[in-house]
DNA sequence: TACCTTTGTTCATTCAAATGGACACAGCTC
DNA sequence: GAGCTGTGTCCATTTGAATGAACAAAGGTA
């Protein structure tokens, strides 16, 4: 089967915005492309695409370069788990273990 | 040139934060694996791979996913701005086009 | 000004991500 | 308990991301 992919606006605006914060954290940083580049492991091509926010590359090259630059995402915490207000392996631990559905309507008779 | 990969521990923690987020946000909202797989056009065994926190999948992807499930990442600002404290593409426009380096030292004769 | 570094982009090749089918098993539901 | 559903994982195949070289153009520097 085909692989065409399509992206919401949220999404494509988040990838927008962390190319552009990518961008300027180098720019602070006083790096060149291919100096980014080396450092990530990856080539000045792929850099260039990720600064541009396109969706293909890897997740793992996009964070290991914005944390090259300085950018804070998920670190283990802070903004994210005070946004979800509890510790996530906690609340993973309490989960029930598979999502399960209604057999039919649950009580729905009169 | 082969091409493997070496991540951060902040990157891989990221990741595997991210990942167990999206789960969550997964269980919350009642959906199993394959429902959620389906509606963000994607096979249940690449949202495993994402869940697990593996740095393969496209961020495009992993991002699509996250707002599915309700994830806020850096929807257009709000905590990315208050962190970097200045609107982004104001501060792109004011960096220099091109990061020069000193051709050598740039005054270092005592 | 001329020079040279940085960047944006294209392109063929290489290689791993994504797929989908399969299977075992955990864990709800009755 | 039996039965079914959701999950984790494997594997062969497909397909697109990553590469690196190349070139033009923009933009600092002397």
């Amino acid at each position: 089967m085909p692989r065409k992919r399509s992206y919401s606006r949220v999404t494509r605006q988040a990838l927008t915005m962390l190319g552009k914060l990518i961008r300027i954290g180098r720019a602070e940083r006083g790096l060149t492309a291919q100096e980014l580049a080396d450092r990530a492991g990856i080539s000045r091509t792929t850099l260039s695409s990720i600064e541009k926010g396109a969706p293909g590359p890897e997740i793992g090259i996009v964070f290991e370069v914005a944390s090259l630059v300085g950018l804070r995402l998920f670190e283990s915490d802070e903004r994210m788990l005070q946004v979800h207000s509890s510790r996530v392996d906690e609340k993973l631990t309490l989960l029930p273990k598979s999502v399960r559905h209604a057999v039919k309507e649950v009580d729905d008779d009169f």
